[in-house]
Parts: C-alpha cells; structure tokens; sequence
DNA sequence: ACTTTAGGTGTAATTCATACACTTATTATA
DNA sequence: TATAATAAGTGTATGAATTACACCTAAAGT
C-alpha cells in the first residue's frame, strides 16, 4: 500500500534514552567502586544498517498518533516498559545521520524505577540490555550524541527539580538519594547539607518505617509527596540541589 | 516529480519564533507604557489553511537540509533575516495540530537586532510584521502554544546566559541591558544590584564613548566581549542573574 | 539660573551555603 | 555476651552572597 507525495519527505523517528538506576550487589563489587550505577537500555539491531550494533530503543512517527505517543509505544512495544517519565529531549536531524535514508528523529529520556521493572524486562525475552552509562558499546547512528545530550539533560533537571524519585523504589532511605544525586551529578555532597535542603523541600514524607536486613542501623524510609510537589510548584518554590 | 513510500510519512516542517526588542518613541507612548518592548515577526499567510491570518515564519524540511539550515533558510526566504541567534526549541507533534494533514514541527527560536534589521525589514516589503508580545493577532495553528513555550524558554536561558545582548544595538548602555532583562522577565531589578551583578560577569568592555543626543547626562556605552564570554563558560563560570 | 531627567555610586543587614565530628542503633563476630 | 564494624542521624559557627536602600552628578531644556 505505497503513498505518494508531491514532494520528498524525510522518515520521521522517535528515539529513547532510558535511565535506570541500579543497586549494584555488596559481594560482587570492589570496595571503591559506586554502590549505584546509572544505566541505560539499548536494544540489539537485527537489520541493517548497522545490524548487530546496539542502539536506543525506537523507530518510525505512525501518521495517526502524537511524537509522544509514538515514544511511549516504541517503549512498550521494544522494552515492555510503560507509565514511566519520559519528556522529549532535542530533535536531530543531521542530513547523513542515517548513512541510507534521510531520518529526523525526536529523541526523549525516559526514567525507569528498576526495583519495578528488573524483573519485567528479564521476562521480556528480548535483544534489549542495561548497560552502565560508563561502559556503553559502540552505538549505531548518531545515538552517542544523542545519549550525550541526555545525560546532560538529565544533571540539569535534577538540579532544578526533584526528578530522582523516579529512579528510586517508592520507599528509600536519604543515603539512597544522596548516592541517586551523586552518582547523576558525578560529584560527592556532604550528608547534612544534602538532608538539610532536601527536607527543607518539604516534599518527602517520612515512614513509620525503617530498612530490613542490614547488618547496621537500619535508616528510616522517606516517600516522594507528589501532590505536595505539585503545589508548591505551583506557587513557584525553588527546588534546587 | 512524485514520491513514492510503503509507509504514510508526517510532513515535516520548522517554525521559527522570533525575538526582537524595539524602544518605543518617547513621544507617542504613554506615560506608565514601557520604554521597551519585546515582539515577535509573525506572517501574514496567503495560502489556506488560516488564509488571511498570521503564522510563524516556517516551512517544510528538504530532504538535503539538517533541520538547523531549514530553520535559517526559511527565516532568510520569508522575512530577510540572516546570521542571528538561532537555537531549537521543541518538536510539536499533535497528530490535528494542521486541520488538513499531518505535520510535525520542530520549532526554533531567534533573536534580532533590531537596530540592525528595522531597516532591512522595510525594505523587503513582505507580510511580515513585528507585533508587540502581548498584543498579538490570533494565531494559525498551534503557534500560539510555540510562542508560549519559546517565551518561557527565552526567561529561562536569559536567567541563566547572557544572551541579552543578541536583542540590543552593539553599544548599550547599562540602563538599556537592565530594561530588557526587565522587559523579558517580565519583573522590576534593582539598579545598582543589577549593575554589581552583571559587571562582576566581566563579560563587558565599558567604551570611552557616551549616549549622544539625550536631554540629561549621557550614559557610558558598553559591548559584550564574546571572547571572554567563551572563556569564562569553558570553566563553567556561572552567568545567573 | 533653575528645573528636569536619568546616570552613577556604597554600605549595612540579612539570608544562604558551607564545612565539619560525634553519638546512636544494629548486626556480626570473637 | 562483650566487642568490633557499619552506617544512621544530628547542629553550629563561619564566610559568602543577596538584598534593601538614597543621594549626588551631569547634561539639556526652559
């Protein structure tokens, strides 16, 4: 069923850069060694071009839904992943991007609560993969780029706002967040400061609660108040790290 | 010359919103009406859709442009303007957003000397005119929604950049530059914490020259040096105001 | 000469950001 | 069961940055 038009037009593709952030295990990692890492999923290319490459879950804008619409169900359909953040990023259009057509691509990042979703995806039995965002593969296109892009991205909104909770279990500790911050933000933060501004917020709920099974002093477990969040936005408050 | 694809593609176009600051004649502005005023260039569209009412300056993407040089030509082809500060803004991508078909626009967002182009817009006797931001015609499509979304973008990056300087006259005086920060954000700054703040940037030469022609004591004129702009950013110095 | 207009300048008070160290609770282990 | 190990939890003093604020100066107009 072949569609023809006046004039030539460029393929139109979304792309998604998917964050997640991952609890790495107390006996397999060296002692200097982050005890979160920042991940991102990239899917195995089974066409060409660059086939057997890894690149950023996504592909073409259908005629009848919106961009976002066309992310989210690239997410779906690629990854199993759904009812996450996701936010458009940047659009790129460089002419030779695609070496064989021309392609613009939306791109988004999306943020993925892996305490949800780890189990999920490894049931999807798919070419999709977490890779740490510091020992990527060589990506197809321009995909390098665009995950550059989003990384920056993602360091500046969460300087401006409390984005971190979506990748963290509903329920966690301030060290959690703290070590979200620091490992997003590549820098350290002193723990009463970090707390301090963080409660100031008045966004955090704390539980009657505590951590199970650490060999320590268990910490109290804190929620993210969206609602609250969402009224003191409202009003203008300033939710900078 | 037709073209011929197995899947039904969105057209693809730019949209470009443009900033411009023009100082209003002291004699025909009323008493409490601001000095400066921020507008933007709309076009008059003669083809349907919206026959007859006013759009941004935009068209459709070739196939062997990137979507920044679309961008450009389209400003250049519909209202003369060349070499500006130019930056993306966001892709909209509602699936009725042109009652007719599906489009999908990347917009981009410029700034304009307008003490450089007033003159050259007159002379390119086009539909193109500057209207005053908050008093715009209504709008052909979802331009509207782009121009609220550049608006927001352009509060957001002049807090944060000196990019102010793209809307004035090469020589400024400090007055001026607070006016526009004023005008742009829409919010009233103390005269000398303005001065301390944007001096201590270091990003401005004072000139040995002064306003001419004015019924009190001139003002130094100053420029931006871009050059130490550069250099300051590179060390990720901080230009917030 | 006097009036009008905008230019130009400094300091004190307050707020905000930073640096910093010890006690507590819990489990593991000797 | 005492002790070691681990991370949780907490407050203050100092310095930096931001804010508020008012008068004199220079130039042209009357």
């Amino acid at each position: 069923m072949p569609y023809t038009y006046e004039f030539a037009r460029p393929n139109l593709t979304v792309d998604c850069v998917v964050f997640g952030l991952e609890e790495e295990n107390y006996r397999k990692r060296s002692p200097d060694e982050p005890p979160l890492q920042l991940k991102i999923l990239l899917i195995e290319r089974n066409l060409p071009p660059f086939k057997g490459e890894w690149a950023l879950p996504g592909g073409f804008v259908r005629v009848e839904e919106s961009l976002d619409q066309a992310a989210r169900r690239e997410l779906r359909e690629e990854t199993g992943i759904e009812e996450v953040f996701l936010e458009q990023l940047y659009s790129f259009g460089e002419v030779n991007r695609d070496p064989r057509e021309r392609v613009v691509t939306v791109a988004y990042y999306a943020l993925v609560n892996l305490w949800k979703y780890r189990l999920q995806a490894a049931t999807d039995a798919s070419d999709a993969r977490w890779f740490p965002i510091s020992q990527l593969p060589p990506l197809a296109f321009d995909h390098d780029q665009i995950v550059t892009v989003a990384r920056q991205r993602l360091q500046g909104k969460l300087r401006y706002e409390p984005i971190g909770f979506e990748l963290l279990p509903e329920k966690f500790t301030l060290t959690q967040l703290q070590r979200l911050y620091e490992t997003v933000l590549a820098a350290e933060l002193d723990k009463r400061n970090f707390r301090k501004k963080i409660l100031n917020m008045d966004i955090l709920v704390a539980l009657d609660e505590v951590q199970q099974d650490v060999a320590h002093r268990a910490a109290r477990l804190y929620r993210f108040d969206e609602e609250k969040y969402r009224q003191l936005k409202e009003k203008g408050f300033n939710f900078q790290i």
